[in-house]
DNA sequence: TCTTCGTGATAGTATTACTATCACAAAATA
DNA sequence: TATTTTGTGATAGTAATACTATCACGAAGA
């Protein structure tokens, strides 16, 4: 059965489309698991081809290398995170819910989205928690930004700085403010999991601790600089 | 000549204390320098030895592998801030000029501390800028921090927490704040040199921007809260 | 004087990150 | 229906990476 929506994809990220084949939406699908599983750093195409029951060159046949793979997926995630904010907003009329519900959506434990075949989006947050930010941090990041790779997040970012100033259209910071949203909200994730010591949310553990505190974080900005 | 003051490391990090020989030095402050120019990930025990006339295995006798020489050199430049931050704010008696001081020596380019040999420390700013998340990024994050191998940045961290606390002794999320801002700090800093449409601050490139970026979130939310 | 220690030199191994070639079957096209 | 084209599997090979091990030598310490 065919997917309801599709997020279209760079064509640059890839030397095969892996959504024209089962092979291809195999090494997509497979590579999450994988990564999941033991770490972008110990990720090889080897790995993965043993799992599918291709060969490494099979692999190389869809993607270059896997870095080009990681960007691949991470773009996956910025693209899918900004369709359900569209999704979810689109009857909201208040920008500061609006602005919430954005808040919500990236700092929430994700669930598995139906809609979506071949992609596991909780083991897909978690490798963007961990190894998203190496798809940027790289010698290749200004070619790479050159050829449109990191797209989704600018845009995912470029719609929540818009939100910010419908909440105050003098704010002066909103891109700033809306990339220091998803990065925290991500970040702050990591830390409770890994290193509790950086944040407050050691003991209780609750989900919302992190909402909580950027809520507070950013509703105080934007409304200390309002007229 | 000696340098006047010296940084404490934790033992775990290495083989042999690269500050107990001349080999041990030129090993530090050449990945420092060789990092800088190729990135981590190319970087290689193999090259940096032949920068410093030895053999590679010479540097296996320092290092157990290159990811422990990373934590190495950012553990440093984390215990470097904390002693540069009670350093400048000793004689500050007010709370909020103290954070204030805090975010500018976090977020403004650094330049060499004389204070300390083998150690450039502007090169070193942008490889934590740069490669920094990636000494806790990685599959062993758990164990290293058993270890103890982040303490300098947990210190930091919790020294900035204390700052904020003295701000309003109320506050609910000194960890956090702190965290977010040490963070910040570094990758909007990347943003702006690599990805600029992610921050305000693309044509302007002022220093001072990121700071007052971080001084408005901070106390915004720190006075807001205050009774 | 003897021993330990740090270094240089060399060798070797498993894994990684690719590239190339050939054969075959299915699908598309003539 | 015949014939290209295309995707895949199988195999081979290479340069670089990430180590480990061994031996010899000279300097420093006991």
């Amino acid at each position: 059965m065919e997917s309801y929506v599709k997020i279209k994809m760079n064509e640059k990220l890839f030397l095969r489309n892996p959504e024209d084949s089962e092979l291809g939406k195999r090494i997509v699908e497979h590579s999450i698991i994988l990564i999941h599983q033991i770490g972008f750093e110990a990720f090889t195409f080897k790995k993965l081809a043993q799992k599918i029951k291709t060969t490494e060159a099979g692999v190389y046949r869809y993607f270059e290398n896997k870095h080009r793979l990681l960007i691949y997926i991470v773009d996956w995630y910025w693209s899918w995170q900004e369709y359900r904010l569209i999704d979810e907003t689109s009857n909201v009329k208040n920008a500061e819910n609006k602005l919430r519900k954005a808040i919500k959506l990236l700092s929430s434990p994700v669930e598995v989205d139906d809609r979506f075949e071949n992609v596991n989006e909780t083991l897909l947050y978690d490798i963007v928690m961990k190894d998203g930010a190496k798809s940027y941090l790289s010698q290749t990041v200004k070619e790479d930004n050159k050829n449109k790779l990191f797209q989704p997040y600018k845009d995912l970012c470029g719609h929540i700085a818009e939100i910010i100033l419908e909440c105050n259209k003098k704010y002066k910071y909103p891109r700033t403010l809306a990339s220091t949203i998803i990065e925290m909200a991500h970040s702050q994730n990591y830390y409770m999991k890994n290193l509790p010591s950086l944040t407050d949310f050691a003991q209780t553990k609750k989900e919302t601790d992190i909402s909580n505190f950027l809520e507070n974080l950013v509703f105080s900005s934007i409304n200390n600089t309002k007229k």
